[in-house]
DNA sequence: CCTTTATAGTTTCATTTGTAACCATTTGCA
DNA sequence: TGCAAATGGTTACAAATGAAACTATAAAGG
């Protein structure tokens, strides 16, 4: 009678792509969160700021592809911690300067290697025509 | 002095997965939010429970990846709106026995087709050796 | 100039989510 | 048996998130 056709969610890409994602970032924020009680959206906004020192906010959630919103909650606690430093800019009073303190470079310099670490973990599962293929996939559907 | 190797981001992997992975789930949920009022856990729901009838709501937490708290309030709300029905287990009390109602079904065979076209949109970017290796990574790379 | 419009960022409020504690029932085993 | 441990599921509370409204500053156009 009715040919109702359900997904085969064991094949469909968006579903297992959501469960790798997930698994492996929560993997790695499981162990920052405990140590430094760091949000991932903490984290992603220190590694920018790591990487482009004196960004905006803007320019945060732009690099990171994270809403303003969360943004700017991740910058007021992280600056409440003492972790990021934020300036006023000088020839736009409404943008911030953004950029880790000595106490956010310390756990910066932790992470870091504990990110990359488990990256390589991940990446070390795949041989090296898997991984170029990986990434030019990436490259093909990401947006921008 | 102080050597900071601050990330790559654009090169590291769980970034890039995790963008790509909530951008191509988030267009398609926007889609079903919008018609149904239905959330991506209720949804993913209802996609199991179409393939896996009778399942048990810890059945379908443990097929959907997701945590069985999610699941249960997903399900009072599925339920609480008309669209799955929720029975005893003759033998275990404690257990549910979950499936859609026609008024679920007829969700689902607007939705699936739906989500089934956007796959398509994506995996069309893709080379059929590309496809083939994300999927052979894919298998490589999720935990179970 | 001075008014309108755009931009940076924050706040507010409702909704969602995550964790832990909690019932009810079932299972394992002394 | 009967009692402790395990399991299925829900509830309660705190924290995270998202959308919209809001403030402050800057840019654009008459």
């Amino acid at each position: 009678m009715h040919d109702h056709e359900p997904l085969q969610l064991e094949h469909f890409l968006p579903y297992r792509l959501s469960i790798l994602s997930n698994t492996i970032s929560g993997d790695i924020a499981r162990e920052y969160q405990q140590q430094f009680f760091l949000s991932m959206t903490e984290w992603r906004a220190m590694a920018i700021l790591a990487r482009f020192p004196d960004s905006s906010a803007r320019e945060v959630a732009e690099r990171g592809a994270m809403d303003k919103v969360a943004v700017s909650r991740a910058v007021s606690r992280l600056v409440g911690a003492g972790r990021v430093s934020r300036d006023t800019h000088d020839d736009d009073r409404r943008r911030s300067v953004l950029n880790l303190t000595p106490a956010g470079w310390k756990i910066h310099d932790v992470v870091a290697p504990l990110a990359r670490q488990h990256e390589r973990d991940v990446v070390g599962k795949l041989t090296d025509e898997e991984l170029a293929t990986l990434m030019g996939i990436l490259d093909k559907l990401s947006p921008v």
